[in-house]
DNA sequence: TATGAATGAGACTTCATTCAT
DNA sequence: AATGAATGAAGTCTCATTCAT
């Protein structure tokens, strides 16, 4: 990632900060060029056209994420200990970067999607796999992986906004409250408990 | 709301159905105009822009939510049973009604969505009532209700997409495993078991 | 002009106020409907098009300014008393109605007028014959009745309009002065003692 | 001027053009886009609206105006001579550019004057301290200057306006004749004589 | 007569993209 | 590689006019 050209990473960050102000349609190829400092005609020498450039962000993004979610796992930690820091890790990547929580965000929602569905997603496959194991060594409760890791995924993005919003402070405590909320919810021994 | 001219409806109809499939800014007026039934000029007889259209498409569908949530509560019913039914209500409401979870997804990713904050919302505040009851009664987590509103709610948006996206099948088992796991996770109860 | 139904009437006078704010085409006929109190549909059957209605009201206010022509004069006084008459006739009735000498300004200088010279008008034969007198009964220059005329007049609107940007107070006596002023300039007693 | 771009200077010499013709509202910018042979969006290079184009070429035009009127001083002339000569340079001015004299006074008696009036006018200034110079070196009669531009200025207008009806063919005598009377109305010399 | 909802052609303007330099 | 002027299709919106009531 960091051996991209100047310019074409110039681009795409450019792209990501206007995005969040003005969304994809409020963003013109001249708007970018400026913010990037270079002439629109250069976008084309990276970019075969807008949609590829939205599409070389999102991967571009999500190879970010990977990366952190990556970094967050200790492999002598403990299941729980690695699902805490999954977690965080995601929660912490989009409260630093909120520019691109609001991109993933209008990109999922809109038509490119659908498009970028046929892509197989690594980091989706990263997620399942690691749910899959929590299910498998019986510390999860045999859902099927996609629908914990969404609600995971989806639960660290919900606080993520709430905290983007600003209305309220979401202290550490508060944070560690909701993962636990959350784990106690998924993890077998709850399960048990309840039954 | 049924006492709307029926070009109206017809014209907000077919903007949810276009906006779905194109997004806001793939959906010209003239696509509006034509899927309605009416010439392009007749949309600014009921609507001052399409901003504006937007903005009333928006809340048009939350006075639906709303009507749908309340229905959803039977007044002698535990606060857990109520809480099981606005979870149901919301998530059949969406994936019966996929192009509105659309719509508000990217609504809410869109910069209208930072005009429309300053309008207080019914649906918020509904919701922060409702879990305020919860904790009060001793019933929840005494977790901010802004977050434990936002959680329930993205969970049920984040099953419904799941459910959306087609790739797996949710028995009404999983679902009822899921609200259990998100109601275990939020109750007072679980909290005193697992400290 | 009284005979005029009340609604044609309220029509041409909504129309003559709004132009002189608006202009021709930022006045929509939705726009005197609505200052006319009928509905635009109304306003067809009283004229054709807008051009119409526009042709109409140059017509219906040329008619006017005629009569105040008129009444001006008479007829036992001097030719000079006459003349001074005249112009004043005209400057009073433009700064009494500065909404009518900006719609013959913003009507003369339009793509309208070409099409009104055919129409053969009653105010420049009453101005030609006047000047011709004076040219005939040889108080005046012999200059061509057209030039003459198109100098008293055009000096009249040029002072009425000094007075409606208002930076000017234009005393009744400063008034009496450039009347003097374009009287001695036309005399033939004045061209007799420059000669 | 001579500096402008040529696509620009195109833009402003076709709109000029068109707009004798079509008046502001009849002339598109499609109409003409296609008259300077460019591209409608190129004319958005250049201007940000149509109706920035109509005040740059109000600019634009006036400057030429006061270019003629300066050239027409001769610094070693007489009073009088240079009178002449200024109203001789706008009424050339004005004769040999029909359609530049059409657009100031569509320009002048429409909504877009009013915007205008804050930019103080150079020509207006320069005018008003050509007739203050004759009336404190006493040739002119004390009469505001505002009046005796207004006069003098709007007699030329007229004049080359009769001129460019085309009714008439006005010799060069004719005119020397028109500016004679002019002149005599608002010399000091003729109202003492009168007086 | 009067209404005003409906029409749809056409205006202004934007912007992704190209290409000569 | 880089530029940015130029393009022109397409979008939003206006408004003169019609017509069923």
């Amino acid at each position: 990632m960091e051996n991209l050209a100047e310019k074409k990473k110039a681009i795409l960050e450019s792209t990501l900060a206007l995005v969040k102000v003005n969304g994809f349609h409020g963003t013109p190829m001249s708007m970018v060029a400026k913010k990037a400092g270079v002439a629109a005609g250069t976008i084309y020498h990276y970019f075969e056209s807008k949609d590829s450039l939205i599409f070389e962000l999102y991967s571009y993004l999500k190879q970010q994420a990977i990366q952190v979610v990556r970094e967050s796992q200790k492999p002598d930690a403990t299941y729980q200990e690695r699902f805490f820091a999954l977690w965080f890790a995601f929660y912490t990547y989009y409260t630093s970067n909120p520019s691109v929580l609001c991109f993933f965000e209008q990109f999922v929602n809109s038509p490119y999607a659908e498009k970028a569905k046929s892509i197989p997603s690594e980091l989706d496959e990263l997620l399942h796999a690691f749910f899959e194991e929590g299910i498998n060594s019986g510390q999860l409760r045999p859902v099927a992986p996609q629908i914990l890791s969404m609600l995971a995924h989806g639960n660290a993005i919900s606080l993520a906004k709430v905290y983007g919003i600003g209305k309220l402070n979401l202290a550490t405590a508060d944070l560690e409250l909701v993962v636990q909320i959350l784990w106690d919810g998924m993890s077998q021994k709850t399960s048990e408990i309840n039954s």
